[in-house]
DNA sequence: GCAAAGAGTGAATGATGGTTCAATCCTTGC
DNA sequence: GCAAGGATTGAACCATCATTCACTCTTTGC
């Protein structure tokens, strides 16, 4: 034998992978999905087309782990502001700031990840996407209802329907590039009541 | 000259514009959007795939249509339901049982009407789908807050918000094919305290 | 019945863009 | 240096449909 994988190739490989991923994150949030060709995405990653597909089986996988780490990583950001704060009226309205500030400084890409139209293997991820928020969210609620500061309901249910709210008002918003002054306010005040926050 | 068109052939040339649309919405409700390509559609409709370009310069164009013509009836049979009641609490529950019970009659159809990948150019008609609803649920919002029966708040918001969490709130149920015995009181229970209905 | 012109047809066309693969380049161990 | 194999390339391939168009069928007014 002549040949035989080493560290420095296989890290070489997975350099590769990310920086793959990495691309179609960037051409996403500069142009959308409908920008992402496989061709335009090696490209911008400084790959050949072919060699994309060295690292995933479809395109749809590609993009199914784009959405994945972009999800995560919204995640986490609205999770790490969240758990700063004490009561759940502060948690949910860290939420609420957390995710919506982070939509308007990447609309293109907040667009993407919520509602553009894309390949129904990819919109499964986007499911994911929301269930996990949905998930943080019922977490604090659960808390909130054990501990009497919110009143009796179904965690799940609640979560879902407020990630439900939370997404279809900044769409409009997203489109238009910024969201009114009186929009995030709004938003928080509705969602304390829906969630029985006493006032 | 020797033809001219005459009312007979006016009336069967809308009938089969008609039956056109009407091939797209079952298609649709039978395999959802990605079901829908005009061959299919043409064969359902009993014509010839080229005579739908007779009615529609694009499939975006029928698509359109089609969308607006279920929005539409989809909007009037909540618009009729809600108009018997008399509270905006009423009103509201009248809504959510009516939107979600015809939503869970027909699962393929509403998942691609509220939310399956679709060409861009339809998807612009689901945001008008969207506002219709919104706007619809605005004006029973803004009498309740003018009466007196709800707590001051943006119409327009409150109602996007209660869209979204309502299209939210249905897509796992539509996913299996029903929803769980409470999940409709438990959404009506959130959305009343979201309104700030007082108990 | 007939000529004119619109309506209807459906196989062929064409655009798009994901996917492949033969050729080439690198890396490895000796 | 070299042979064995893996990695990379990108132009060619191909599948999918939306769209077209040359042709046929109907309708119309005489």
């Amino acid at each position: 034998m002549a040949y035989r994988s080493t560290e420095r190739v296989k890290a070489r490989l997975s350099a590769s992978r990310e920086r793959i991923v990495a691309a179609a994150l960037e051409v996403m949030a500069g142009h959308g999905y409908a920008g992402c060709s496989v061709a335009a995405v090696a490209e911008h990653a400084g790959v050949a087309t072919g060699s994309v597909y060295r690292h995933f089986p479809t395109k749809a996988d590609l993009f199914a782990e784009v959405f994945r780490t972009a999800s995560q990583r919204e995640v986490d950001a609205v999770a790490r502001a969240a758990a700063l704060r004490a009561t759940v009226a502060e948690q949910v309205s860290a939420v609420i700031e957390t995710f919506s500030g982070r939509a308007l400084q990447s609309p293109r890409l907040a667009y993407a990840l919520l509602a553009e139209p894309v390949d129904p293997a990819v919109d499964a991820e986007r499911l994911v996407f929301r269930r996990a928020y949905a998930e943080l969210i019922a977490g604090y609620v659960a808390a909130g209802v054990a501990s009497g500061e919110l009143p009796p309901q179904d965690p799940g249910l609640t979560a879902t329907a407020l990630v439900g709210a939370l997404a279809e008002a900044m769409v409009g918003p997203l489109a238009a590039g910024v969201a009114g002054p009186s929009t995030i306010p709004s938003l928080i005040m509705f969602i304390h009541r829906a969630l029985g926050v006493s006032p």
